[in-house]
DNA sequence: CGTGGGGTTGATTCTTATCAATTCGGGTGG
DNA sequence: CCACCCGAATTGATAAGAATCAACCCCACG
């Protein structure tokens, strides 16, 4: 049963039952393989679906009419994609497979089931929601207050932190275009400034990896603080 | 029953039973008046509560060390404040008096309560927090990529649709300052921007209030989709 | 009558975008 | 094995958009 990847990442936030387990476990029976580059929700049929992400990375995305493009979430294995979707009838955002991905889609009535079944996990979910919220806020603030490079900064200290692996060297499989479009930035001044954090002893990006040479550094530069990560609290406790 | 401010705001979303309102009515027992410019969490007391907006308007506000600062949501009345803070100890962003407002405090334990009691209800507030979401996604969508006239266009579109009012004027009782700061503009520009959008005959705004000369033109030159304010669909159907 | 906050306007500077050319590295086919 | 190609990254030159600084107006308010 373990080898279920959003078991394990909800199992972190809470303590969970057997009947709950099999609840989740529901969400994640579909697993489907998508190249890179492609998009989950590209045919209209699963426009109705979330998505658990169980390897790979991917994000959300919206086209502008002039063809800009503003990247809204990074993925990372163990998320449920979609949530704030759910009240709408054709999604607003187009979810795209940054690396090669597997990923289960899933109805959203089988999300009311849950919530239904059980308080606890509807509480789960909730404080799931509300953590995406507090990444988007961080992101308003980033992109309507802060320079490209603190920008920057901020937002790899953030991928660090959520992918929590030990260790200053991490895979980071995002071009500068994709970084780009997630701070409203162009390319090519992501380039700039990566080169610029690089001078400044910050960080190292390369070929797909970051390597953070300087943490505490970074964190103040970023002017970072993980509380918005990290919701440790008695709103899913057991009972 | 019907004064209170919020049952009127949920009950357009979906019919609430008697049971229902008594749980949601318990939210707004206890109306406080905060004047215009104080900080409605500023005392360490009310910082592990949300709040109900009964009247006036609110701001979702963060302050960086720079003395900068980003307006992240503007609240309206019927709407509850906080919602994302649910997880952590101490607030992340501090909650700001636009006018004067009356606001009810309550406990984060009793939203809990009602989760635990309604599913219906802990499924509505599920949609409350996606729909603030997808505003929070509008805005960096905005901030990221629009320039400054767009962006303003569409932040001013959406106040209009969501105060849910006839005709082409309402009151907009926001300095030039806030509007900034909520798009990560400087409040000179604000200025000149309106300036520009008054020339082209799309809005105008004077002391407290906007008219909009050409909805079709503002929505188009704003990309404007409605669908994200609306959530319209079977998530909250009784039963 | 002063006073002060919000708004307007002009001049200048700074940040970032855009355009264009070049390099690098990985994959493909001959 | 090498020539080729392509996408991503880098670098330079220039332009656009918005910030900043400063002066001024307007008006509500004491």
């Amino acid at each position: 049963m373990e080898e279920s990847c959003i078991l394990q990442q909800f199992a972190q936030i809470a303590d969970l039952s057997h009947d709950e387990k099999i609840l989740l476990m529901e969400l994640e029976k579909d697993p489907r393989v998508y190249e890179q580059d492609t998009h989950l929700n590209a045919n209209g049929r699963s426009s109705n679906c979330f998505f658990t992400l169980r390897r790979g990375w991917a994000c959300a995305e919206r086209e502008l009419a002039d063809g800009q493009r503003q990247v809204l979430d990074i993925f990372l294995p163990g998320q449920v994609m979609g949530l704030r979707e759910l009240s709408f009838q054709r999604p607003i955002t187009e979810f795209l497979a940054l690396t090669e991905v597997e990923a289960c889609p899933f109805p959203r009535e089988r999300l009311k089931t849950v919530i239904d079944q059980s308080p606890r996990l509807a509480r789960l979910f909730f404080l799931i929601l509300a953590r995406e919220q507090s990444m988007l806020v961080e992101r308003i603030i980033s992109i309507g207050r802060r320079p490209a490079a603190n920008r920057l900064a901020h937002f790899i200290l953030e991928l660090k932190i959520r992918l929590n692996e030990p260790g200053n060297r991490f895979c980071l499989p995002l071009s500068q275009a994709v970084i780009g479009d997630a701070l409203g930035l162009s390319a090519v001044h992501v380039s700039r400034t990566l080169k610029q954090l690089r001078a400044d002893g910050l960080v190292v990006m390369d070929n797909g990896s970051a390597c953070i040479e300087d943490l505490d550094g970074l964190i103040e530069f970023a002017e970072f603080n993980r509380a918005y990560l990290q919701p440790v609290d008695d709103w899913v406790s057991q009972g």
